[in-house]
DNA sequence: TACAATTGATTGACCGATCAGTATATAATG
DNA sequence: CATTATATACTGATCGGTCAATCAATTGTA
């Protein structure tokens, strides 16, 4: 074995988690995924709590860095970058185990009225970053309003990942990139 | 007691299974709720499973009359309900206990490699008839692409629901609006 | 009006299965 | 030999679901 038991772990409950959520995946079911015994789960994790907190932050450093190397290497100009952001997703909801994302499952999954849940703070943080991260290049296209644009943005990727797993729309990324485009070319207004 | 039984499982059931989940919510939970006895609950629903697709089914009809009637009685003609739409979801994002979509949540919940899951086809008959149900009003308005522009709209609302629970964004809809009049407005212009 | 019979709803005790987590013993590694 | 990781068996708690007894209300009969 080449990967570290540890990783091997986490890559096995991430793909568990996301499939068939977070309550639903049993710890069995993880030592079976990964190949390993119950004590070894639990001498790396100590409890199943702490492993979806690991797991949810890999996923945020993985999935940002997928995120942000496509769009990076498949558009230069800022302008061009923010419609990559939906050849990012399109690429991503192609995936053959695309099971929505891992923070809106979360979410959905966890109680909110538990402000102390640790798995909903990271959620809300990625969600936050993402935001951060497109601000910046709206921002360096010198568009209208950077701001208002990034909030449509936001709302349309978040939009998109949902009809990918509901509708099972498999243009979802394209129509919001479409959307995107007709908005970057339209001169406002608002009624 | 004025409701009848069933009806009251029922919502003590939409009530926990929206807050904390579909995994996550107990038997013993619903029927402290409900303020009924376990074998009560099991003279009405043969299972858990059949509760949650009860609960599904009566929260489809329950959501879209709830839905179709705020924007019908708020706005007349076909455009101005296009954008009341988005007045009805603040109406509904501003509820206290406001915790998702119950189906958006139900897809992120169960696996979706099983075909077979009941709620998550009854996940997507619920976003299909929404869909339906706003290309009616699509095609009334007598907009340029009424496909095209129930399509983003259908983005637009997925998206907000999303950010309203994860980004705490309370102004989701009124972005998702603006972003539907500055489509309207456009005329267009694919790159 | 009286009273028993029937019926349907409700209850608390209980079932096997499975949950997350642990104790202990063994095997591998330096 | 010392140390670390692994495997097996087990814990108490809780899961969804069932059973048999009981309760309440209604009905039939006189």
């Amino acid at each position: 074995m080449k990967k570290p038991t540890k990783e091997r772990i986490l890559e096995a409950a991430t793909k568990l988690f996301l499939r068939d959520g977070y309550h639903a995946t049993g710890i069995e079911a993880i030592i079976s995924e990964a190949a390993i015994s119950r004590m070894t789960l639990y001498n790396h994790f100590k409890s199943k709590d702490e492993l979806i907190i690991e797991v949810l932050n890999k996923r945020h450093r993985d999935w940002m860095y997928r995120f942000t190397s496509f769009v990076e290497s498949h558009a230069k100009s800022p302008k061009k970058q923010l419609l990559a952001i939906f050849d990012a997703l399109q690429d991503w909801f192609e995936d053959e185990d695309y099971y929505g994302c891992a923070f809106v499952n979360a979410a959905a999954e966890f109680s909110l009225r538990d402000p102390e849940n640790q798995a909903l703070r990271i959620a809300g943080e990625h969600k936050h970053d993402l935001e951060a991260y497109i601000l910046k290049i709206a921002k360096a296209a010198e568009v209208e309003d950077s701001q208002k644009l990034t909030q449509q943005i936001c709302l349309l990727i978040e939009g998109a990942i949902t009809s990918a797993l509901i509708y099972e729309n498999s243009n979802s990324a394209i129509d919001a990139k479409e959307t995107v485009q007709q908005l970057m070319n339209s001169k406002m207004g608002v009624a």
